[in-house]
DNA sequence: ATACATACC
DNA sequence: TACTGGTATGTAT
């Protein structure tokens, strides 16, 4: 790339130039700052849901995986440098004291459940990108919102007295409750004792003080602290958000104010373009290591950089990917998210039916290779991926 | 059409 | 001792 980079002319870069010039014209002309989409992240997922199941683990460096493999670790491995995605005895090596436990994929797939059933209010198209985050579009749900008496707004809080108490709330709970104790509220609280020596006059005195319910505003800000508040509540687990007026740009917003907080960038022009400006390209949604270091070469490191030699790049790099970075330099993403139905995925299942193949010939290819694995390992050489090549094999 | 590469969680 | 596994999409031939 960078011997190509030496033979472009000056008359070749100047033609570039004004390509570019059309193109961002024409892109702009399309941006589209009316829609309001969200991106929510769970903090620290897999990890933060043992912690929560294990009180022991909560003070002590810990993550999710095997000795091979580590999902996730939480904030104080972090510290260390343990991360997502690295070998569990690596991470062993810069934190010799890392609990590490190992993947309870049910478990989160439940708690995931959970989270979408609330994603589910704000949006009902919303798009899942994984157990632990989605894409929501609020524009809709705002609108509605502004119309909500209080009542559809308020939200109960879980409180932990001194006495163990709780009181907090769930909108299909049944379970009623003295008629004095919130009056002129919709929902339904719910009061259970967890202790033996308890006062219900507890629930009156927080009632009247400390807040035990919380009214949300009408704004996007408070519908999005509202939703993560609700995921605290059912899921005694923290999530951020980034709120924007794009995929691209609320994906990078969400990660700003990580763990348990959230970050609006405007619906301007002016605030994109200078919330562009200073985001390394690695931040953005597409652009890994590897374009990273290409673009790195090439002295970009920044949006602003990017947006700078846009001309030179449309010179190196494929069509598609000059038009990615090119939206990216603009501050421009999908403001559409796809709908969770029409989504269509190639899924290993999806795969095998499609191609016809018989749960018997299935079964045949996977003993095979495993038999091939086998024979590999006993060779000293080293099986990469039993699984894929299964896949390959029916597919061949 | 196929293989290989990059990226994401 | 030990460096995933699943899916989507882009690029090259």
């Amino acid at each position: 790339m960078m011997l190509q980079k030496a033979q472009i002319t000056e008359q070749q870069l100047k033609k570039a130039q004004a390509q570019v010039r059309r193109m961002a014209a024409e892109l702009e002309r399309s941006r589209d700052l009316r829609r309001v989409i969200v991106h929510v992240d769970m903090d620290a997922f897999y990890a933060a849901v043992e912690m929560r199941d294990s009180p022991e683990l909560t003070d002590i460096p810990m993550a999710v995986g095997s000795m091979s493999m580590l999902s996730t670790s939480n904030y104080h491995a972090r510290k260390f440098g343990v991360r997502a995605a690295m070998p569990g005895f690596i991470a062993k090596k810069l934190c010799p004291s890392l609990v590490i436990v190992p993947t309870n994929f049910d478990k989160y797939r439940a708690v995931s459940q959970e989270i979408r059933e609330i994603f589910a209010d704000y949006d009902p198209h919303f798009m899942p990108m994984s157990l632990d985050e989605a894409y929501l579009d609020l524009t809709d749900h705002l609108e509605q919102r502004q119309s909500w008496p209080d009542s559809l707004r308020t939200h109960f809080h879980l409180i932990i007295t001194r006495s163990n108490f709780f009181l907090f709330c769930k909108e299909e709970d049944s379970i009623e409750l003295p008629q004095e104790t919130v009056p002129e509220m919709d929902l339904s609280p719910v009061l259970f004792e967890d202790g033996p020596s308890s006062s219900p006059c507890l629930i009156h005195e927080c009632a009247a003080g400390d807040g035990v319910f919380e009214v949300f505003g009408k704004s996007i800000e408070e519908a999005v602290r509202e939703m993560r508040f609700r995921i605290e509540q059912k899921t005694m687990l923290t999530a951020s958000a980034g709120i924007a007026p794009n995929m691209m740009l609320a994906k990078v917003c969400s990660d700003k104010n990580k763990p348990n907080g959230q970050y609006r960038l405007p619906s301007t022009r002016e605030a994109v373009m200078e919330f562009v400006q200073n985001l390394p390209v690695r931040k953005v949604f597409g652009i890994g290591k590897v374009s990273e270091k290409m673009l790195n070469a090439l002295d970009i490191s920044s949006c602003s950089h990017l947006g700078q030699k846009m001309a030179l790049l449309s010179l190196l790099f494929s069509e598609t990917a000059w038009h990615h970075f090119m939206q990216v330099s603009l501050g421009l993403g999908s403001t559409i998210i796809p709908r969770h139905e029409e989504r269509k995925s190639m899924s290993t299942e999806r795969t095998f039916k499609e191609l016809n193949i018989a749960e018997e010939q299935l079964s045949l290819c996977r003993e095979l290779c495993e038999n091939l694995a086998e024979d590999m390992k006993k060779e000293g050489l080293k099986v990469v991926t039993e699984g894929s090549l299964s896949l390959a094999a029916c597919d061949s």
